[in-house]
DNA sequence: GTTGGGTGTCAAAGCGCTTTGAAATTTCTG
DNA sequence: CAGAAATTTCAAAGCGCTTTGACACCCAAC
């Protein structure tokens, strides 16, 4: 069933058929009720491809997945992509999703862009002087990034969470507690948010003196996996860090897991902060020790770029451009006052 | 840059430079460089939406995403479509992702594939009898299941996993180790994957005429949070079980909390085993008792149906219709003989 | 020297929709 | 009740691509 047949079965124009469904005001409420009634009937679709040609805009956005043999799924990426979701349905928008290899980002994005499929694009992963940024300047597209690309002017329009800042409170917090030998377990180091924790950890260390030694930080995919390992070296230092910043719950889970197995107790010989992006699988109020964190909900975050993306695409604006979200300390009982020199 | 422009660029007429861009054989191969310099240099990408309109096909699978304010997003969803991605840009094929509330989704299937904006279709999450199927059969579109649905005729292309087997090895295996008083953790009762995974369980049973009671199942989300509380609730029965099924390893991850909160030693005073996806944040060799485990891999599942899907769209198949894999039964430490009747 | 079969190229139609500019119809005004 | 204004409908062009059917050209064959 086209818009041709349509108007045939109904004995009217293509051009009246198609204002009628589009709510233009020139046409009469009784043709268009027919129209209504007659597209009911028949279950009668626009054809997207059709719209999109001769409109330009399709209802879309469109987002890129890094993915490749080997390359590992990331769980914040579907939570992430529920919140777009969530918005998305509200106005009847859908998603492109362009596998790519990571190492062909760049590239990939700027397919995605031409090839006239979406109407805004959604980017994240964010790198120190990332390079997707020049392209998408030069693209005449709408869109918003998830975080920020440290170095690179900050003239772009995007969403981020103050990393710096929450890992500047949580390390305040824990030195307030008394400790003084501090660890970081951290995302992969190229990411911006990974640069941005360390560095409010480092300054907040720096107003009592202290330093961040290199054996004290690690810097690896944020799995359950890594999380244990990197414990498990910083357990086996000469001198045990007694404070922890963890980058994320689930690399948390296996850090816990390490100092157990060390015959530790969470919360008194160590203490550990986790952030947390409100995972739905893993709360971290259920932990055995419930954890302190630093939170901010992934899913808010998708939800408000999904806002903006289809806002700015629908010309409903403005929108800020820059958006900075505070994170929240929440204390819970995996931090304690450092545990006295033995 | 579009067609038009190009030709017009090289001085030839748009049909031939389609034909260079297409590979068709009735180009002179000279020609052929001539337009592919050209695209080199100008950057031009093929308008996707014209060519769908004009081929009818578009490159591109969709699926339906279910998500709603309150919906939980699931972590399987990521893992597997990571899977499809993987086989998808191989062959230049995106994705078309309809966000869905739970509800609505045999409509919103329906609108994705009247849309005209997909070549093919991918369903999850099966439920027993489920609407869907009748939907896609009138559809005359390619699709593939990913599951099955208890109670229709297994008459659809599906890729499905032996969960029926799966849970019956492992529910045997525990009843060899002296077993007698059992439990299960599932996922929510509607879906397809929990009624035959219960199945297995009780049919395996059966054989030494045993029976799961009623106190003795849990139907569930499948997250570290249900987990701990059906554990706790198995836990405080007055015939304790010894021996759990889990449907998931993020659920037994919460279960195991529970057990040592109770002061009990997983793989003696309790046996578990859990079905692993291999979802890449949480391995069960590295839990600290290693999970015994029934294990397939989903992002293979994801690869494997991409295949199928965009195989029958270039008209690459035969693909068979139906696939069950076997699961394999992993056993590490979380099982052990049952303990001595106290 | 005509016929025949490749080979390389093209103009034009068509995919299903939106939108422009004009025409037909109805309603209002003096 | 004629003429203007407002309302409703329409035919046709255009979005950027693929594909059909035709055309010109060249070389081998009779």
């Amino acid at each position: 069933m086209n818009l041709k047949q349509l108007s045939e079965l109904l004995g009217l124009s293509q051009t009246t058929v198609s204002r009628a469904l589009n709510g233009y005001p020139e046409v009469n409420e009784a043709t268009r009720e027919r129209v209504l009634q007659a597209v009911k009937e028949t279950g009668y679709r626009p054809n997207k491809a059709a719209q999109r040609l001769a409109t330009g805009k399709a209802g879309s956005i469109g987002l890129v997945m890094p993915t490749a043999p080997g390359h590992q799924s990331d769980v914040h990426f579907g939570e992430f992509l529920a919140g777009l979701g969530e918005e998305a349905v509200r106005h009847d928008f859908h998603f492109v999703i362009m596998p790519s290899d990571p190492d062909d980002e760049v590239a990939a994005l700027r397919r995605l862009a031409i090839s006239g499929n979406v109407d805004a694009l959604f980017i994240a992963y964010m790198r120190g002087h990332d390079p997707r940024l020049a392209m998408l300047k030069s693209l005449s597209m709408p869109y918003v990034v998830h975080g920020r690309s440290f170095g690179a002017e900050p003239d772009y329009p995007y969403l981020d969470i103050d990393n710096e800042g929450a890992f500047y409170d949580a390390t305040r917090l824990l030195l307030q507690l008394g400790h003084t030998r501090f660890a970081l377990m951290n995302g992969p180091m190229h990411l911006d948010f990974a640069i941005r924790r360390r560095n409010g950890v480092i300054s907040a260390l720096a107003e009592r003196g202290l330093t961040l030694e290199e054996d004290c930080m690690s810097h690896a995919l944020m799995t359950d996996e890594q999380g244990l390992l990197a414990m498990e070296r910083f357990l086996q230092l000469p001198e045990r860090p007694t404070a922890i910043l963890c980058s994320s719950t689930v690399m948390a889970l296996g850090a816990i897991r390490a100092v157990n197995q060390a015959g530790l107790r969470l919360g008194e010989d160590i203490s550990l902060i986790a952030h947390d992006d409100v995972l739905p699988l893993l709360k971290p109020e259920n932990f055995s020790v419930p954890l302190t964190t630093t939170r901010s909900s992934l899913r808010a975050a998708g939800v408000r770029i999904a806002q903006r993306l289809i806002g700015t695409v629908k010309q409903a604006g403005p929108f800020p451009e820059q958006e900075l979200w505070k994170t929240e300390l929440i204390v819970r009982a995996s931090t304690g006052p450092a545990p006295q020199q033995s």
